[in-house]
DNA sequence: AACTACTTCAACCGCCGTAAG
DNA sequence: CCTTACGGCGGTTGAAGTAGT
């Protein structure tokens, strides 16, 4: 299949809008709306390409954009996110309401790619024992709110040896670190570190380490960040749990920063009940 | 002030999936 | 089933802005 290109005719206009354009196009989709892309710039009057149009509106014009910088809530989230699905910027935007794709992509290159070269743990790899000074790090848990989804049901449960819950689903995945594992009629997720000796990494653990309450994204994707620590269990109260298992996949994945390393949390599903508005 | 290097980000390009004929 | 048209996506570009010398 081969395609014109989109602005091969002579006499579109390309490069940067002029507010003058801009007005037409919003006036114009305010008015009929955007159901054909191709045609609208004839239809308004444009000397654009649809494609043009459709690019200036979704990321630009469009009333629902949020403007000005991302808040370290958001870089957060899509660092998290891109972990999880990599270049999908589309798939990273839906959860960023008012951002757009190409913002994000921009963001990711120019700021998150360099900040995470720091900050992302080496792979595979065991590290060297660390300090048990945990009062300043974990993911953000000073600015969470109080309209947290998740809520720890206990923790530092030791167990010796990997135990799952009796009625526990198939319905886990692990990483090389951790097992994840929906129990209890999917309204607890139970993610247990292991494999590592907990001597390793914490040699001693005491009550400060484990965070009080978990951080909540402004949107309900359930990203959020847990410790737990080698060898133990924590177990999680989710904010829903009427969707169906096999639409349900968990993912933990493990972040570090120089003093702490902690799990974040990414609960999906195509199937959920009704969500928040944020 | 002038020049250069670097950064940012809006916009473009080309490919892909899908629907329609 | 094949072709075409379209919308959407991710990668890339280059102009504009900023920092450094």
């Amino acid at each position: 299949m081969v395609r014109a290109p989109c602005c091969e005719k002579m006499g579109l206009k390309k490069g940067p809008w002029i507010p003058e354009e801009d007005q037409i196009l919003i006036s114009f989709i305010q008015t009929n709306g955007h159901g054909n892309w191709r045609a609208l710039p004839k239809q308004a009057g444009l000397l654009r390409c649809g494609k043009s149009c459709r690019l200036r509106w979704t990321n630009y014009l469009r009333p629902d954009i949020k403007r000005g910088n991302f808040t370290k809530e958001e870089e957060e989230t899509i660092i998290q996110l891109h972990e999880m699905l990599g270049n999908r910027w589309s798939a990273i935007a839906a959860k960023l309401p008012g951002r757009t794709d190409n913002e994000i992509k921009n963001v990711w290159h120019t700021h998150l790619k360099k900040k995470l070269k720091d900050y992302k743990p080496p792979q595979n790899s065991k590290r060297h024992s660390k300090s048990k000074n945990h009062d300043s790090k974990g993911p953000t848990t000073s600015e969470s709110s109080n309209n947290s989804d998740l809520t720890i049901i206990n923790t530092q449960k030791h167990i010796d040896s990997p135990v799952l819950a009796p009625n526990s689903p198939q319905i886990s995945s692990s990483t090389e670190m951790s097992t994840v594992t929906l129990v209890d009629d999917h309204q607890m997720v139970v993610i247990k570190q292991e494999v590592m000796e907990s001597s390793e990494y914490f040699p001693e653990i005491d009550e400060s380490f484990w965070t009080d309450e978990l951080t909540t994204d402004n949107n309900w994707s359930s990203t959020d960040h847990v410790m737990v620590a080698a060898n133990q269990e924590l177990q999680v109260q989710l904010p829903f749990s009427s969707f169906k298992e096999e639409n349900v996949d968990i993912l933990a994945t493990k972040m570090e920063d120089d003093m702490d390393f902690w799990y974040n949390v990414f609960i999906k599903t195509d199937d959920l009940p009704e969500l928040p508005e944020f």
